[in-house]
DNA sequence: TTCCTGTTGC
DNA sequence: GCAACTGGAA
């Protein structure tokens, strides 16, 4: 779609309804309608999908999403789970964090929201694990509110299609541009047609998010932190309870920096120390 | 190497 | 505003 949109910041109402249809008219014939979290109502199941999808690929939730919905499948299972269980079924996933987020969320909706996913956007922002663009993923797919939010499938699609001519682009600039295209009688339709419009774009072309303001590269996972994080973990999830200075052993590390790790993981509740021995939190 | 339906804490 | 968080696939 080499829309005649193209380049334009600012659109006229026929660009915007040319914009429209092209993105429709892709969905149509190659919008990816066999996602399962696509074909629920239930918000729990979908707050599930939209927090696994967090920087991590639709290929690899397709496999984790049921198995954690089978595990998990209402919120009062979630909020009445260990960490232990939930770190088993996410693993895999990374950001681990989430997992955490995930059940400490599951836990707030039953004690203070009677077990009902809230659908207002501010109430969502406020949970652990969910930002802007979760909350409004979540009001979207979940409610069919008319939201409006950007992920980095939407963000490539504003970029190549409004600003082929700018860098850098911001969120600020693209934000009313998201409002105005957004069809406001069929929002979830809408974004999903959006969003898988955007996860083609790029394939053949450099990255447009490469011209965003808010883009920047990973730095390498080979021997930082994240890496021994994720050790520790898998080690915690296999032994249960471990020896400090086993763990360190096993890690094969530096004490200091085995120990340094292992405190900011106490401090982000994945573990618990007792005197000279570790485990996972709960 | 590059990217992925981001959020958080400083 | 910016670095940290995680693992897998092309």
């Amino acid at each position: 779609m080499q829309g005649t949109e193209k380049g334009k910041n600012q659109p006229d109402e026929l660009d915007i309804r040319r914009f429209q249809e092209n993105v429709l008219d892709f969905y149509r014939r190659n919008g990816r309608h066999d996602l399962l979290w696509r074909k629920t109502n239930d918000p729990y199941h979908i707050l599930v999908s939209e927090i696994m999808l967090q920087q991590t690929q639709v290929q690899r939730v397709t496999v984790k999403y049921p198995q954690f919905i089978s595990v998990f499948p209402d919120v009062s299972s979630l909020a009445g789970s260990t960490l232990a269980e939930v770190l088993w079924v996410w693993k895999g996933m990374g950001y681990n964090r989430r997992a955490i987020a995930l059940r400490t969320i599951a836990g707030l909706v039953v004690s203070r929201f009677s077990g009902l996913i809230p659908d207002d956007e501010a109430v969502l922002s406020g949970f652990p694990g969910i930002g802007k663009a979760t909350a409004g993923s979540i009001a979207v797919f979940a409610f069919n509110r008319p939201a409006v939010f950007i992920e980095t499938n939407i963000r490539r699609v504003f970029i190549h299609c409004f600003f082929s001519d700018r860098v850098p682009v911001s969120d600020r600039e693209i934000l009313p541009l998201v409002a105005r295209t957004l069809d406001r009688e069929h929002p979830r339709e809408w974004y999903y047609a959006l969003m898988d419009y955007g996860s083609v774009l790029g394939r053949r072309i450099p990255n447009p998010n490469r011209r965003s303001t808010h883009y920047h590269r990973q730095p390498a996972f080979e021997g930082s932190d994240r890496q021994l994080r994720g050790l520790i973990l898998e080690l915690l999830l296999q032994e249960g309870t471990m020896i400090i200075n086993d763990l360190v052993t096993r890690t094969g590390e530096q004490p200091g920096r085995t120990g340094e790790i292992l405190l900011a993981l106490v401090r982000e509740g994945f573990v618990t120390l007792e005197n000279d021995t570790v485990r996972l939190h709960n």
